[in-house]
DNA sequence: GTGGTCTAGACCACA
DNA sequence: GTGGTCTAGACCACT
């Protein structure tokens, strides 16, 4: 039985224009976001992604650096780079504020191109599914 | 669940790395196949548009041109910019690739906030609600 | 008169250990702090400040790149770089909490120096008062 | 302005760019020039303070085995890590710059979140009065 | 003209 | 071994 969504497994393409450290990014905050990877897991260490990747360990240095300057992870001289604990609390008011702000420049955002908020709705649902699908058959 | 909206209002998303003119292009290539803008309907004009949009120009008028290039829209000198007769094809396939980009930025967003899917779920459908109150009364 | 405070020109100190690129952000961060940059400021061009500073653009755009991930800066493709107009708005409880938080882990940091409170205060009294003096001596 | 703290507690700042060996080096280096740590005093064990301070024991030993080149230690083999008789002298300047280093970077990060200095100047006199209030009560 | 990305490679600092 | 900094230089994309 394949491992499935838990194994996390970097994949670039070249083509796309997405460069290689925005991609690199977001897998890893994919990757956070559905469970993949948990507060205080190591990432690849620089010189072996770029190894893995085929492209220079300055770019693998760079979406790091990146993500350490957003929060996401933390970096230990000379031990590695893991992830963050994540701690950004805020109060229920608060935070409904936020999503609020979130939500409102997504949907000015998907609108411009035509996508209705049911449209999203659903395409987020049958996201959610998959996730929670990919959990359930790997246990 | 029905699709598009019924105005044509650009938004541009200054973050995401899609560049202004490309985002632009996209716009009325999807608001073309959603039926929004038909044949014949006259565009903003290139000071206009970058007014409202405030960004410079030559921006529009880049994105203007290309569209013009690929045989989407017609350039009247003097007059202004048209769309042609020219059908725009787009796959349900092409559109949740679009789709798909914009909500994975949003969800790695979200997520760095604490939020899941679930959460974000809920909270759309309550906006979805509100504004179908809106729209009804204001029928 | 010479204009003081007014102007920014960035200064690297080679000795000390302080990367470049940390000394710029930090000058950039100073400089926000008291007055010098107000939103909306064009920074200098990358290659304008690395001639400058002689050395290499590539340093120079780490330190903007890194201040517009912080939200500081925001670039402008083939524009150029200017100061965010700063919107980090949080509700009155919520400012008090988030200084709470940066001000304790300060005072933990600074006591484990042997500063008293007191000395800080005194110090952070000279810092503002050196700082109403520039500002009051160039008008 | 009374100077100084009467404990000894190690605090490490992982931000800023100052290794943590380092850290540890300035803290004894200051206590001792405070009178917070006398001669003869033993400091904690290496494996002690790390666990402490959640780093790798290496790095402790490394901070300790250049305070012991500098001379302001003493190893004693199966025993401990004491301070020595040296007398470490800290200009007022000295103390300055380490004042002014950490006094920067707190100013930088707080003025991000739209924080004057008069303000920060207001919450720490309140935090220093609840201070002597809980001393006083407790002697 | 502006900034953005990537490479190659050197050298350093930390654990 | 790890990550961090900096350089030099190429090539691209946007305004």
């Amino acid at each position: 039985m394949e491992r499935g969504q838990h194994e996390l497994t970097f994949v670039l393409d070249p083509a796309g224009g997405v460069p290689f450290y925005r991609q690199i990014i977001l897998q890893v905050e994919m990757a956070i976001a559905d469970g993949r990877l948990r507060p205080g897991t190591q990432l690849p260490t620089v010189r072996g992604l770029a190894v893995q990747l085929q492209i220079n360990p300055n770019t693998v240095a760079r979406a790091y650096s990146e993500l350490e300057i957003r929060g996401i992870v933390t970096t230990q001289q000379g031990t590695g780079t893991f992830i963050s604990d994540q701690e950004i609390e805020l109060s229920e008011a608060e935070r409904d504020r936020v999503l609020m702000r979130l939500v409102q420049s997504f949907l000015a955002t998907a609108s411009g191109y035509g996508f209705s908020i049911g449209e999203i709705i659903d395409f987020l649902t049958r996201v959610e599914k998959e996730q929670s699908h990919g959990e359930a058959s790997s246990s």
